[in-house]
DNA sequence: TTGAAAGCGCTAACAA
DNA sequence: TTGTTAGCGCTTTCAA
């Protein structure tokens, strides 16, 4: 046998041999250690250039105990990588583990298989949906949990979420505010917390500024342009029609007013149409859409950070952040015509 | 001092303790090895989920030197993350990456910063733009790397891309069939490969089918929606105006569509428009948009797959793999009114 | 079928 | 300022 063994992986050994120091002054340059002497430090910064040496991370979080990457775990739905929101959140949490110098793990999930949360030092759940479980076993084990977009107020669980009573009530407030009063909503689905909540936050409005709004009015989608095509059919049909609609998404504002456009309803002349998410599809039509919008990317960075802190300890008490979401004028609604 | 300290972690020894057997009894169950008495294996099991363990996954990495994760490295300027063709990245080596177990970490790069690719076990490249120093550098540690999206013959690295030039053909093979003969062609950026294959691949059909491709009919854009804009007004501009134009992105060849309505040109009967993406854009344009569909998807979920055969060693030679994109025939091409 | 013990590559007391 | 050494939690010979 003269054959060669696949050449061993470069470790701190063979640095420590190269610049003829121990290993613990290789492993204190690698850690920034004050104390060691310019002479050493330049010889073992010369063995780690020399030969091409990296820390193995693996042996680095064994020893030390930390870990210093972030789970993000969202939900695996058909379609959801082409909303909006999801790509917001990907950035978003990017964005903060690179400044945060952390590692970004990414896992799409189906809600069902169990997660092994054990090689991160804390897990993001982008919404939870269907895998409330994961989450209870994440922090039974004792991870790091942050939850976005989800007032979880019943898991003794951080999380950060937008104020969609808020947006609900922005958008109706602007409504009114332009003299509507015959005003009609396509929710998003109703079994999300975005959904029941952004309803919830308009209707209160409306009651409290003594504007009626009449059941057939209210129209239940589910967040997909098919379902907003429907219910805008059904809207326009009215014989009372509504002057104004509040969409619970870009993307239904958006069906709907081609709905509209088709039936010859002139937009905003005849119809008011205000969206949520402020996605960039908005800035593409052929008339601007007036939206409210969430502050997607700041919430998934914001949430980096506080578990960040929550590692780290230095977080004190549960963390409940709610972040306002603000409306987007563009051309979409006037003053009804009298 | 009556305070507890922090309770450890669970580990695999307090899991043998609690199953009355050793440590490598433990270890068995949880590799599945076989040589496990059926007695033996309940109670590891019960011990196991009694105390919630999960294995330590750095420890597991650095006992084994296996690391079952994967890098996915991006460029990070601005706006990609808007482009459909990075959200078709990520899921499609999401998707993969989940059948084959493997994590998943995800890197936002500037191209510049040095890249620690010594925690993951393999790494793939989307696109090499300014980060070729950030390949050649993993290669040298002997780190498997996948290039995706970039025919990388000048790097001894393996690659799977998309065939650009084919695309260019097939765009232009298709207005030709068609019966245009003043075609026009808004580029990609040509400092891309992409960019510069599609033109190419179109150029030369035009001339085996000996169609003239006037200069002026030429304009590079930057796949942005206003170079596209000011791309179409001078193309709609000319004195012999196209009758087809082949934009080299869907947004590109949406944008060319909304200067031409604006300027009453009518589609596809006036004018003829292929895009290049197939992205969920064009199902809602007005006048749904014929274009060249790249596997985008396929490739990145291809790409997994072929690295993780590599780091396995069970890939034979290097992968220069390219996939063929093909067309999507709707609404917005028709023969030239003659 | 089982277990003892030697690492994997690194950090962190501790001693010098 | 430096080096020795004992782990971190797991896998994997090797013997029994």
């Amino acid at each position: 046998m003269t054959e060669e063994k696949a050449k061993k992986r470069i470790s701190i050994e063979d640095v420590a041999e190269r610049a003829k120091v121990s290993i613990t002054t290789v492993s204190r340059v690698i850690n920034n250690v004050a104390t060691v002497s310019p002479k050493n430090r330049a010889r073992v910064e010369e063995a780690i250039s020399a030969l091409k040496f990296k820390p193995n991370i693996s042996a680095q979080r064994l020893a030390t105990g930390v870990n210093n990457s972030v789970g993000l775990v969202m939900p695996g739905y058909p379609g959801i990588f082409h909303s909006f929101y999801a790509i917001e959140l990907i950035r978003g949490v990017g964005h903060a583990c690179e400044a945060l110098h952390l590692d970004l793990v990414f896992h799409i999930t189906n809600g069902f298989n169990p997660l092994n949360t054990n090689n991160v030092g804390g897990v993001i759940f982008a919404d939870i949906i269907e895998n409330r479980k994961q989450v209870e076993s994440a922090l039974s084990v004792g991870t790091p949990c942050m939850v976005i977009n989800n007032k979880a107020d019943d898991m003794d669980v951080d999380y950060i979420a937008i104020d969609n009573a808020l947006g609900g009530k922005i958008a109706a407030d602007y409504l009114i505010s332009l003299g509507h009063k015959n005003i009609a909503i396509i929710t998003g689905n109703l079994s999300t917390q975005a959904g029941a909540f952004r309803l919830a936050g308009f209707k209160k409005e409306l009651e409290a500024r003594k504007i009626q709004l009449a059941p057939e009015n209210i129209y239940e989608g589910d967040y997909s342009r098919r379902s907003a095509h429907s219910a805008a059919e059904k809207l326009f049909a009215l014989p009372n029609r509504p002057t104004a609609v509040f969409a619970c998404s870009d993307d239904m504002a958006l069906e709907a007013m081609t709905v509209a456009i088709e039936l010859g309803i002139k937009i905003p002349d005849e119809l008011s149409i205000v969206g949520f998410d402020d996605s960039p599809a908005c800035l593409y039509s052929s008339i601007g859409l007036t939206t409210v919008k969430q502050p997607l990317f700041e919430m998934a960075e914001q949430a980096v950070k506080i578990l960040h802190q929550i590692v780290n300890e230095k977080h004190k008490g549960r963390a409940k952040e709610i972040l306002p979401p603000k409306l987007i004028i563009r051309e979409s609604c006037s003053a009804p015509r009298s």
